[in-house]
RNA sequence: GGCCUGGUAGUUCAGUUGGUUAGAACGCUAGCCUGUCACGCUAGAGGUCGUGGGUUCGAGCCCCAUUCAGGUCGCCA
């Protein structure tokens, strides 16, 4: 027996009544009737209500504050019959308290009330995380997370990957996300960074043989954070497989999140998920590369019926519209969907006409639009008597992101998005190359992966018409996961970045481990890495991913509890060989 | 870095056209109360209205600056 308790606080029932018994706890409320007093007793179990009538006692409950951690011994009793709880998996008991001593009472005025904690501004909460923590509803997703954890642990395990911790401490690495740099004592003027995530290591444990790999890798990017990214760092379920292809990894990524999903998941898995969508047909069709595909609406190139319009300010741009049945909305929502994209999403504006019951059309531009191009756009469209539809004209990738984001936003003003379903896809045929902003050529993603036609398309494609072997899976417009083949052929590796404009020395610089092992035997290999914060998210129906992590960072990366990142001492600086130039702003 | 929204009691919020002493609920403190479980009743304490400046006879409210927070765009191989 424990030298604090003999039961948990959601252990006794009716068959317990008459055993001395030892709970500890935390006191979650007193209820003081004056003869008698009732206090919920919280621990990470559940909860039992105590009781007394002995004036002694009633006195020394006087000294005890909410939340104070305590130690009763006492006699369980049944509950009388008009007295039950039923909120409570302990409610026919109680526990007729024989003895109370106060383990740590609460010394200083609680910030908030721990039972009302989710309704208290984040900053506060996350200063006192360990209070907010209590909250049972809190606590619980926690425990969630511990249980996802351990499920995608076994499923790894059974499908024979094979956990592998690579290091924390690394080397920087100059594609991606800005790195959070270490610097070394021990060789002035060097740094190491923290991963942003194990790529490499990962890559080299395939050429080490280890044929199947996975790890719950934590990732550091300094990066300005999202409701659904983590500033800072977050976690990934990383695995690689060798000798596998695209369809092998994304049929390990199927099989990994239907399991989990079906394990844990609050809503079904649509029967439709799954299927893989090229990534121009999503931009096309939704206007991202994440897709939402709950909602229903899609995206229509109208580009041409404007082409021929008296309507000039859409010539020349790519314009996409939207089709909704409006007949449920008045003409204030397609005015507030206006000042919505302007004031929310930076647009110009946003166009749009109404089509009437007796097909008379009205709004902005509807005297531009001749009755030839009307009936060309209801068909492209869909469009019929009762709907509307918006416009959206820009250049190509603008006017397919901004008119993703207002295809968002009537699916939530509209209702249209049924929340008891998971859909999945794959967004697969990512670009290899991009046009920056200069009109260079640069890598879309990953340097790291295959191009599709391999040496072949890389000496004779256009580059910006190469595709490469790389892959996300999105979930209810959520990125869930990314991954590709990679390239393991230095020669190809070589060529790919000769098109980037980096020399065969850069590669050699910058990815020397890698490349150097690509030259002993390199496998084939494939992976991906879906996150698991925001997996835990949509598992629970969260839109905030700090909600499933015990202690987050707020949004402007800060650890609010351990005040992080903070000032460190002349000495310490001297150690590392830092000399610290902040210019003054105070 | 840009944009949007917000900051009023310990907490969550209200605060009208700029006008008397800035309110409510919960919490806290004290008292009463023997079957509560959102216990109830009575009383009380608790405010630099984020900060600095300005306009005004007068500012929680209007203007400017600044700071903090949340969201979003950029960014995120």
């Amino acid at each position: 027996m424990s030298e604090y308790r003999t039961h948990t606080c959601n252990e006794l029932r009716e068959k317990d009544a008459g055993k001395e018994v030892r709970l500890s706890g935390f006191v979650k409320t007193i209820r003081d009737l004056g003869g008698c007093v009732f206090i919920d007793l919280r621990d990470h179990y559940g909860i039992t209500q105590l009781t007394t009538e002995n004036p002694k006692l009633l006195e020394k409950i006087k000294e005890i504050n909410v939340e104070a951690a305590i130690t009763v011994d006492g006699t369980v009793v049944l509950r009388p019959e008009d007295n039950i709880n039923d909120k409570l998996e302990t409610g026919r008991v109680e526990l007729e308290i024989k003895d109370i001593t106060i383990q740590n009472n609460v010394l200083l005025p609680m910030p908030f009330e721990v039972e009302k904690s989710h309704e208290v501004k984040e900053d506060l909460r996350l200063q006192y995380r360990f209070l907010d923590l209590r909250n049972e509803s809190i606590h619980e997703k926690i425990v969630f997370r511990s249980k996802v954890l351990k499920t995608l642990r076994d499923k790894m395990d059974s499908m024979g990957f094979v956990e592998v911790q690579t290091p924390i401490l690394t080397s920087s690495s100059p594609e991606g996300a800005r790195d959070y740099l270490i610097p070394s004592r021990l060789h002035p003027g060097e740094f190491y960074a923290l991963p942003q995530a194990p790529q490499q290591f990962k890559q080299l444990l395939m050429i080490s043989g280890f044929d199947k790999y996975y790890q719950i890798a934590p990732c550091f990017r300094d990066e300005d954070p999202r409701a659904d990214r983590s500033p800072g760092e977050f976690y990934q379920l990383d695995f690689e497989m060798s000798f596998a292809t695209q369809k092998e990894v994304l049929e390990v990524l199927k099989e990994v999140t239907t399991h989990v999903f079906k394990t844990h998941g609050y809503a079904k898995i649509s029967e439709d998920s799954f299927v893989e969508i090229p990534y121009k047909t999503a931009m096309d069709m939704y206007g991202t590369d994440k897709p939402d595909l709950r909602n229903p609406l899609v995206l229509t190139d109208v580009t041409e019926c404007f082409a021929n319009s008296e309507f000039n300010a859409f010539k020349n741009k790519t314009v996409k519209a939207i089709a909704i049945d409006s007949s449920s909305v008045t003409r204030r929502f397609f005015d507030e969907m206006t000042e919505f994209a302007k004031s929310e999403l930076a647009m110009k504006g946003l166009a749009w006409i109404k089509i009437n019951e007796d097909k008379t059309v009205v709004g902005p531009i509807a005297k531009y639009l001749s009755e030839d191009i009307l009936k060309d756009m209801f068909e492209k469209t869909g469009a019929k008597e009762n709907y509307g539809i918006f416009f959206i004209a820009d250049e190509y990738l603008k006017a397919c992101k901004d008119a993703g984001n207002v295809r968002n936003e009537l699916g939530k003003r509209l209702n249209l998005i049924d929340e008891q379903v998971y859909k999945f896809c794959f967004i697969v045929d990512f670009p290899f190359y991009e046009e920056t902003d200069d009109g260079k050529i640069d890598f879309g993603h990953n340097p790291f992966s295959m191009p599709q036609g391999g040496l072949e398309a890389l000496n004779n494609k256009n580059p910006l018409e190469i595709l490469a072997y790389q892959y996300d899976m999105v979930c209810n417009g959520y990125e869930l996961a990314s991954g590709a083949v990679r390239n393991h052929d230095t020669q190809i590796m070589t060529k790919a970045f000769e098109i980037a404009g980096y020399s065969e020395e850069t590669v050699k610089n910058k990815f020397g481990a890698l490349y150097n092992a690509f030259k002993y035997g390199a496998p084939p290999h494939a992976g991906a890495a879906p996150g698991i914060d925001r997996m835990i998210m949509l598992l629970l129906g969260e839109t905030n991913i700090r909600e499933v992590i015990a202690f987050p960072k707020n949004s402007k990366a800060r650890d609010l509890l351990m005040q992080a990142p903070n000032f460190v001492t002349d000495e310490q600086l001297r150690d590392v060989h830092i000399k610290v130039d902040v210019k003054d702003n105070k």
